[in-house]
RNA sequence: UCUUCCGUCA
């Protein structure tokens, strides 16, 4: 089984993680030389549920979640762990729970999983009182925790304890991982305080894209575009989220220009626009009457099989409206499917 | 070889 786990694990983590369930299956019906039958064992489950979490295929992850009870794994701390997980990404955060109430295996991993589960599904009150109930009990966070519970703080716009967190963080001398460092700009930049942010962000000696982004956000949201665009120059790279961050900012400001100049360059150095930029550019059509161009997006949309759901079909029927071809709209809301 | 973390949209 280990290596197969192994392949299991790459599989997983490649653009096609959906092939780890044909090699599961593979894996069950293997025999090897000597005749013997192949078991997965307590770390085939927590992957393939981990796979299963990430594509929300919530039917898959209780089957193979049976397997693994059946197999008696049902008291293993890493199986448990990755259950609480999976029902989290499903949005079952009722049954996380109670998992993890009745769970008689529980570490730091088990709380992190139940709170930082609780902050990404919009439940930043519940995921505090988590983390009290953790310290009540005595268990030490650690920066994965702290990731959860300013995240929590970011939702809630509660400046005051976010900033608390932070100091706990800096006292207990926990290390800073990228992660946190960006959750803790987020947090700052998102409570509107962009002094803060920017001294962490002077001080961070090591920045992802993602660190940039949050800043360039930032700026954007406070109305200084000069200053998000001149950071916005400044990435050393940039994939598709910066890109529609910066010409969503300029959609925002009633800027469709440059929205639309950025949505050009963007092409030209060959990052591949996605749902997320055609619904802003389409908007920068609409601001500018621009129907040449919203057209091309139509034709783009349809070249290349993006979806057509509500907030694209939406956005589309709006570029058409405003750009005065009302028969077009029509159509096109016709076509969209389940409309609000 | 196992579990937990961050940024963009009408």
């Amino acid at each position: 089984a280990f290596s197969w786990n192994i392949v299991l694990r790459g599989i997983s983590e490649s653009h096609y993680p959906s092939e780890a369930f044909l090699l599961y299956k593979e894996m069950l019906i293997f025999v090897n030389f000597s005749g013997v039958s192949l078991r997965p064992d307590n770390y085939t489950f927590p992957l393939l549920l981990k796979t299963c979490a990430k594509l929300l295929l919530c039917e898959l992850g209780h089957q193979i979640l049976g397997h693994a009870f059946k197999m008696n794994y049902d008291r293993d701390i890493f199986v448990h762990n990755a259950l609480i997980h999976f029902l989290v990404s499903c949005g079952e955060l009722e049954d996380a729970r109670k998992v993890f109430e009745e769970s008689c295996v529980r570490d730091l991993v088990s709380w992190n999983s139940l709170i930082n589960g609780y902050a990404k599904s919009g439940r930043a009150m519940e995921a505090l009182r988590i983390y009290e109930e953790m310290k009540m009990e005595e268990v030490d966070p650690d920066e994965i925790t702290m990731i959860g519970v300013v995240t929590a703080c970011t939702q809630l716009e509660d400046l005051k304890l976010g900033r608390e967190f932070h100091q706990d963080i800096r006292c207990r001398a926990m290390n800073m991982s990228i992660p946190l460092a960006n959750a803790l700009l987020d947090m700052y930049v998102k409570c509107g305080d962009l002094e803060e942010a920017k001294e962490l962000f002077e001080r961070m000696e090591e920045k992802t894209m993602v660190t940039w982004t949050t800043m360039v956000v930032g700026y954007a949201k406070l109305g200084h575009l000069n200053v998000a665009r001149k950071l916005f120059n400044a990435m050393p790279e940039k994939d598709v989220f910066p890109w529609n961050a910066m010409i969503s900012a300029y959609v925002q400001a009633q800027h469709g220009k440059e929205a639309l100049s950025l949505f050009h360059e963007m092409q030209a150095m060959k990052v591949e626009p996605d749902e997320v930029t055609m619904v802003s550019c389409l908007s920068a059509c609409s601001q500018l009457g621009a129907l040449d161009v919203g057209i091309w997006i139509h034709r783009y949309i349809e070249k290349h099989n993006l979806s057509l759901n509500v907030v694209l079909g939406t956005a589309l029927v709006d570029m058409y409206a405003k750009c005065g071809n009302i028969g077009k709209a029509f159509q096109v809301f016709r076509e969209i499917p389940c409309r609000n």
